[in-house]
DNA sequence: GGTAGACCTGGACGC
DNA sequence: GCGTCCAGGTCTACC
C-alpha cells in the first residue's frame, strides 16, 4: 500500500521552475514529467527502495504531496523528506540576497538550483559529465542505474563492480577505475559527506580535498562546490568560453575569454554560480522554451550549445 | 608553473 | 556501411 504525506517548502519555491534549473534533472534516475510536472525516482531507504513521486498541485509556496510505491514507515518518511529536502535545495536561505544582487532574476524568482539526493550521486555525475557531451552523460547514468542499481549506485554497491564491468556495459570508458576509486573512498568514510556539507567548513578546505579525489579537477571540483550550496566559484569549461562569445561578446583565446568571463562574474561574490548559471540556462531556454517543458527524450538530450 | 599528449566514446562527416 | 576526425576535462610526463 502507498504512503503520502506532505512536505513544507519555503513561500517562493515553484516546484517545477525550482526543480528544473539544471541539467541533472534529465538525468536517471529523475523522471521528470513535463506535461504533468511531476518527478519520479527511486529511493534508496534504510528499508528498501520506494519509488517516490513528488508534484506541487496548489503552486507556488504550497506543500509538495509525495507519494510512495509502497507503504513507508515515519522513520523512512522522515529520510525521503531529508532526500527531498536536499535535492530540491529546500534549505537555501540565500535567494533573497542572491537577488539583491543581481535584480534580473527576481522577477522569475530563478535562485534555487536542483541537485542529487546525496553528496556521492553528484560526485559521480559530475564525473560523468567531464570531457564527454551531454548525451554520453545521460547514457553513462542510464546504464548505471540499469546495470549497478535502479535508485542510483550507492558508493557501497559501486566499491564492489569491477572497473571493466563498468567500461563494458555502462560506457564510462577511462572513467570507470576512477569511478570505482570513489566509490572506495565514500564507503570507507574518506569521503566525509558530513564534513563537506557543514557550512562551517571553510571553502578553501573543500575545494582542496576535492581537488584531491580522482577524476575531479578544477571544473568538476567547482561543479561539485556550487552543488554542495557554495555558490563563490566557477566551474568554467567549453561552454563558459561559448557564452562569453556569443552572450557577452567576449574575445581573444580561450584562455583569455575564460579570464574575462571570471572576472565578468567577480562582483557576484558569493553568488557568481548562480548569476552566471541563470544567464547560461536563459539562453538555453531562450533557444529551446522553458526547462520543465523539456521532454527528457528529445530536448532533453539536445539543449546543450554543441548539440546545436 | 606551464604545456603537450593520452585517455574513451559517440556523433558528424566524407567516401 | 565503413573509416576518420573531433569535442570534451583530467592526469602524467616533461621542460
Amino acid at each position: 500500500m502507498a504512503s503520502r504525506f506532505t512536505l513544507p517548502v519555503p513561500s517562493d519555491y515553484l516546484f517545477y521552475r525550482d526543480f528544473c534549473s539544471y541539467g541533472y534533472f534529465l538525468l536517471a534516475p529523475n523522471r521528470w514529467d513535463p506535461a504533468a510536472r511531476v518527478l519520479k525516482r527511486p529511493l534508496e531507504l534504510s528499508g528498501g527502495v520506494a519509488e517516490v513521486t513528488v508534484a506541487q498541485p496548489e503552486g507556488k509556496g504550497a506543500k509538495l504531496r509525495v507519494v510512495s510505491d509502497r507503504a513507508l514507515s515515519r522513520g523512512e518518511k522522515a529520510e525521503v523528506s531529508r532526500l527531498l529536502t536536499r535535492m530540491l535545495s529546500l534549505n537555501d536561505t540565500g535567494v533573497r540576497e542572491f537577488h539583491r544582487l543581481d535584480p534580473r532574476w527576481r522577477r522569475s524568482g530563478r535562485g534555487r538550483l536542483m541537485r542529487s539526493p546525496t553528496l556521492f550521486e553528484d560526485i559521480i555525475k559530475t564525473v560523468t559529465s567531464c570531457n564527454v557531451a551531454w548525451p554520453s552523460t545521460i547514457r553513462m547514468n542510464q546504464r548505471l542505474c540499469e546495470v549497478v542499481d535502479p535508485a542510483f549506485p550507492s558508493a557501497a554497491k559501486l566499491a564492489r563492480v569491477r572497473p571493466a564491468t563498468l567500461r563494458a556495459r555502462c560506457s564510462v570508458g577511462y572513467r570507470d577505475k576512477r569511478i570505482v576509486e570513489l566509490a572506495r573512498l565514500a564507503a570507507s568514510g574518506e569521503i566525509d559527506a558530513a564534513w563537506f556539507e557543514d557550512p562551517g567548513t571553510p571553502d578553501e578546505a573543500v575545494l582542496e580535498a576535492l581537488i584531491d579525489l580522482p577524476g575531479i579537477g578544477p571544473y568538476a571540483a567547482a561543479n561539485i562546490m556550487q552543488l554542495l550550496g557554495r555558490y563563490h566559484r566557477l566551474p568554467l569549461d567549453t561552454e563558459s568560453v561559448r557564452h562569453g562569445r556569443t552572450v557577452l561578446g567576449f574575445e581573444g583565446t580561450d584562455k583569455a575569454v575564460m579570464a574575462r568571463v571570471a572576472a565578468h562574474f567577480e562582483p557576484m561574490g558569493a553568488h557568481r554560480f548562480r548569476s552566471y548559471w541563470f544567464e547560461l540556462w536563459n539562453w538555453y531556454e531562450a533557444k529551446r522554451g522553458k526547462s520543465w517543458t523539456w521532454d527528457p527524450a528529445t530536448t532533453g538530450k539536445s539543449f546543450t550549445a554543441a548539440q546545436f
